[in-house]
RNA sequence: GGGCAAUUAGCUCAGUCGGUUAGAGCGCCUGCCUCACAUGCAGGAGGUCGAUGGUUCGAGUCCAUUAUUGCCCA
């Protein structure tokens, strides 16, 4: 069997994905009778592009249905794509710009043709970059938010809501983004601090010679003021209530009146009202019955009711307003003021505060639900802590606004009759008014929040409305992968709607994974220009790589720093197994032939990687079955490389190689080799995917089927061997010894070295014996000698564990500096932990309270310590 | 203003139920191309765990205060 000397990715990823997708098997059926685990991804953006948190998002994912695929259940991940709403209309509209066209241009039936045509040849391409990943996603099953069935449960829900009252239409304050043109729910407005100023406006008391000063950070407003409202219980200004004053520039006479509201000690205490722009203002509107004027348009320019100023965009028109109020001696004075401006998400505008009538979602009976499966534990966040986030937001919950101005979605199902006015509502398109049966009915221009298709998204992608065999099979879903930036966009909202709809929780865990930051810690975007590419990561450092980096940095509630360097790094790990089953691949004689182990056959190291591999089984199963992925990667990167390869190997290497060996001890080996090999490639898997397939392409039995639906590997009892554990241990410390003074006294590898050793512990003469060769083998020894009476040179380096003196003669080669300073160190490590022990010792609380265990232990450590100190000492004097 | 999180080696991070000498990767230093791997091997240096106080026989770990940073919400 010839391999390259080095991992080449390229040569196998593409390869196994075609085998794998072909072969159906990332297919879950529901008839298969097997326990079901599901997974739906959070569905990208059809315009999305791969970036690192998709990747971070998907591996996980990954991980954990090859995992459980491997555990034998109908493993089903459900793949998809988020129609994007504004983010898809506008890529479309910006095409459209090119060619000098605009969306009116084309009319509504045209573009939405247009977009699909755009979603056909340049949308999704997320979805062959997820291949590329490795998801294991079971494409056939792949939904999108727009097709038939899935608008069929966007119909279904929203008439049901409708009819149940849950969903309704009102006139009210809604964030309004100016470019979009569209309206957006709350959580789509992002605040950020700007500085802005505090403007101080003279309004004229009708009637007087006097003026009032109101303060405001949005001076254009006032065109559209109907009011001055101050506080009740503010004196200063409690002979104002009551009378009225002239609204500068438009010479309009508005009322002043007193309302809870105000802060007292924002400004002067007196603030200027416009209950079209502004929610709060709103509010005291309705409460005092003052006029409501809009002065905008859906462009954010004023409109006709801003009189001279109509035409100019809000922030000409605010420009204009303070010139002209300077002009008339209104303007007071102006402070600089910092004050948090809601931004578009999509498009980062500035959100106007804008009256409209719109669809919402009266949410507060949902909310309680979904407040209640998560405060009874039937749905769990890990990290726990997140569950605070959600509970935080339910409770404070607003009503969420729906409707959105755009063409690109499902397109509201409510039918407004011109002749009796009655609206209907119906999961089908009807043909007349249900009220009046007159067919002059047309359906509502606006479509939903595309965030309301993908709250059904755990049912609807299952069939929902129908109760297909998959629906009942699969849902509720195992758990759900996220960041935490969309618990409110989307995880609040399926589990309201899976409770109403599907009377049962979507997924029993919430896993939610930390965001991706660059090595400095910033967010990665585009306009930082600190993207890590992760594309480009496949392509020079391998997928796998790239995977088992993320899931090593996937620690638990954290963020996640990324940088090149550490992909760098577990590019070498995947060489480093590559290399190992190389090496085994090469020694496995023609005629090898698997076997099981037989327990009588086994060696003492046989015994010790048996041992260690077990409990590496343990510790990926916990780890995974936790969500702690880093701990998992961990423990299977120490496995592999430190204990598999550093020792493991290079003790059999004695076996196979060496004359005197007996036959048997050699093949023995292989066998232990080839077993740790198969389990521990199988035990990778869902983490590197494409390394270990083409691995395990050479080392599974003739017939066996592919390591993606391979028995996951159980630890076995009959191979823990914990006595064989600790003595690996010991050799381990004592090569290690040897080594330690051949490499801090530069002994070159070439001279070999004499060692002896003084002890009379029995198991510490027996380990010695038996494995003299490994000894002399790992640690470049040319022989070995038992001296329990051994008196030392002066020219003999030496080292000091429990129960054993290692003294290695160098003769002339001995350097005296080196050795002593060697010694020195020691020296002082050794008192200094036999002081911290004495202390405890010598502390009568501690031997009075601490348990018997902790106490015996540390008087053992003293007497060790106490030995190693003075045999140190001897040693030290001779240098002298 | 309310809430959450973080602060451990030069860098990026682990550290369970409080109990061996606080770990890893990268970087750094020394020696080695040893027949799986120089994307490698062996060895080494380097932290007292943000600060203060407390609980405890014992604190990186629990509590309080505080500083700094980040995030979410208003």
């Amino acid at each position: 069997m010839q391999l390259p000397s080095s991992y080449d990715p390229k040569r196998v990823e593409e390869k196994w994905y075609r085998i794998w997708e072909r072969g159906k098997y990332f297919h879950a059926r529901e008839d298969d009778g097997r326990e079901p685990y599901c997974i739906v991804i959070p569905p990208p953006n059809v315009t999305g592009n791969l970036h690192m948190g998709h990747a971070l998002n998907n591996t996980l994912q990954d991980i954990l249905i090859r995992w459980q695929r491997m555990m034998g259940k109908s493993a089903l991940w459900m793949p998809g794509m988020d129609h994007a709403g504004i983010a898809t209309q506008n890529v479309v509209e910006r095409l459209l710009k090119e060619e000098g066209k605009t969306k009116d241009d084309l009319g509504r039936k045209k573009f939405e043709e247009r977009v699909w045509k755009w979603k056909e040849h340049s949308g999704g391409r997320i979805q062959s970059q997820l291949r590329r990943l490795g998801c294991s996603c079971d494409w056939e099953r792949e939904r999108f938010t727009l097709d038939k069935g899935l608008s069929r449960a966007v119909h279904t829900v929203f008439a049901a809501l409708y009819k149940e009252g849950l969903i309704y239409q009102g006139y009210r304050i809604i964030n309004w983004c100016p470019r979009c043109e569209t309206a957006l729910s709350d959580i789509e407005t992002e605040y950020q601090e700007l500085e802005g100023n505090l403007w101080y406006i003279k309004y004229p008391v009708a009637g007087s010679g006097d003026h009032i000063v109101v303060a405001t950070t949005r001076p254009e407003t006032m065109l559209g003021d109907t009011g001055v409202a101050v506080n009740p219980d503010d004196d200063r200004y409690s002979n104002l209530v009551g009378k009225t004053v002239i609204l500068p520039l438009m010479n309009r006479e508005i009322p002043v009146f007193a309302d809870d509201f105000v802060d007292r000690d924002f400004g002067t205490g007196l603030v200027k009202v416009t209950p079209a722009h502004d929610p709060n203002d709103f509010d005291m509107g309705k409460r005092h019955g003052l006029e409501e004027i809009n002065i905008l348009d859906k462009n954010g320019n004023i409109n006709e009711n801003g009189g001279p100023y109509k035409g100019l965009s809000r922030f000409d028109a605010r420009a204009k307003v303070v010139e002209d109020l300077e002009k008339q001696g209104l303007l007071v004075k102006i402070e600089k003021h910092v004050h948090a401006v809601g931004h578009c998400y999509r498009c980062r505008t500035i959100i106007e505060p804008y009256l409209s009538k719109q669809w919402f979602v009266k949410i507060k009976p949902l909310a309680d639900v979904g407040i209640a499966a998560v405060e009874e534990g039937r749905i769990r966040f890990v990290p726990r802590n997140w569950e605070k986030t959600y509970f935080e937001w339910m409770r404070n919950i607003r009503d969420w606004c729906i409707s959105r101005q755009l063409w690109w979605g499902h397109r509201i199902p409510a039918f407004y009759c011109d002749d009796c006015g009655h609206v209907t509502v119906q999961v089908d398109d009807p043909s007349r008014c249900e009220n009046c049966t007159s067919k002059n009915i047309r359906q509502d221009e606006d479509v939903l929040d595309t965030w309301f298709s993908s709250g059904l998204w755990p049912f609807s992608t299952l069939g929902w409305p129908d109760t297909t065999e998959a629906l009942k099979k699969y849902y509720p879903t195992s758990v759900l992968v996220t960041a935490f930036d969309i618990i409110f966009f989307w995880v609040a909202r399926m589990i309201m709607l899976g409770l109403k709809f599907m009377n049962d929780v979507p997924f029993r865990d919430v896993y939610i994974h930390a965001l991706i930051r660059d090595a400095q810690g910033a967010k990665m975007s585009k306009s930082r220009g600190n993207v890590i590419d992760p594309l480009v990561m496949m392509d020079n450092y391998g997928t796998d790589a790239l995977r088992f980096t993320l899931a090593m940095l996937a620690a638990q509630g954290r963020d996640i720093i990324l940088s090149e360097k550490r992909i760098e790094g577990y590019r070498t790990f995947c060489n480093k197994i590559w290399n190992a089953s190389r090496f085994i691949l090469m020694n496995r004689g023609g005629d090898f032939r698997e076997r099981e182990l037989a327990a009588d056959e086994l060696e003492p190291f046989d015994r010790w990687i048996l041992h260690r591999l077990n409990e590496t089984i343990r510790a990926v199963q916990e780890g995974l079955s936790e969500y702690k992925f880093n701990d998992a990667a961990h423990a299977i990167y120490t496995f592999w490389w430190h204990e598999f390869c550093d020792w493991y190997i290079e003790l059999a290497k004695q076996r196979l190689y060496a004359k005197d060996v007996p036959e048997k001890s050699g093949d023995t080996a292989m066998q232990v080799l080839f077993h740790v090999l198969k389990e521990s490639t199988r035990l990778l898997h869902p983490f590197m995917p494409f390394i270990t397939e083409d691995l395990w392409d050479r080392i599974k039995a003739p017939g066996d089927d592919l390591i993606i639906v391979s028995r996951w590997p159980a630890a076995r009892e009959e191979f823990d061997f914990p006595i064989e554990s600790s003595d690996s241990a010991l050799f381990q410390e004592i090569v290690y010894r040897i080594r330690n003074i051949r490499g801090e006294m530069n002994i070159p590898p070439d001279k070999k070295a004499n060692v002896i050793f003084k002890t009379a512990n029995e198991r510490i003469v027996s380990i010695i014996q038996r494995e003299e060769a490994h000894l002399m083998a790992l640690a470049k020894v040319d022989s070995v000698l038992i001296d329990r009476a051994y008196v030392p040179a002066n020219t003999d380096a030496s080292a000091v564990m429990t129960d054993v003196e290692i003294f290695m003669p160098l003769r002339d080669l001995i350097d005296f500096d080196k050795e002593r300073s060697r010694i020195d160190r020691e020296i002082e490590k050794t008192r200094a932990e036999l002081d911290r022990v004495e202390l405890k010792l010598s502390n009568e609380n501690f031997i009075g309270r601490a348990p018997a265990g902790v106490i015996d232990r540390e008087k053992s450590k003293r007497e060790d310590l106490a030995e190693i100190l003075s045999k140190l000492g001897e040693s030290r004097t001779k240098l002298n």
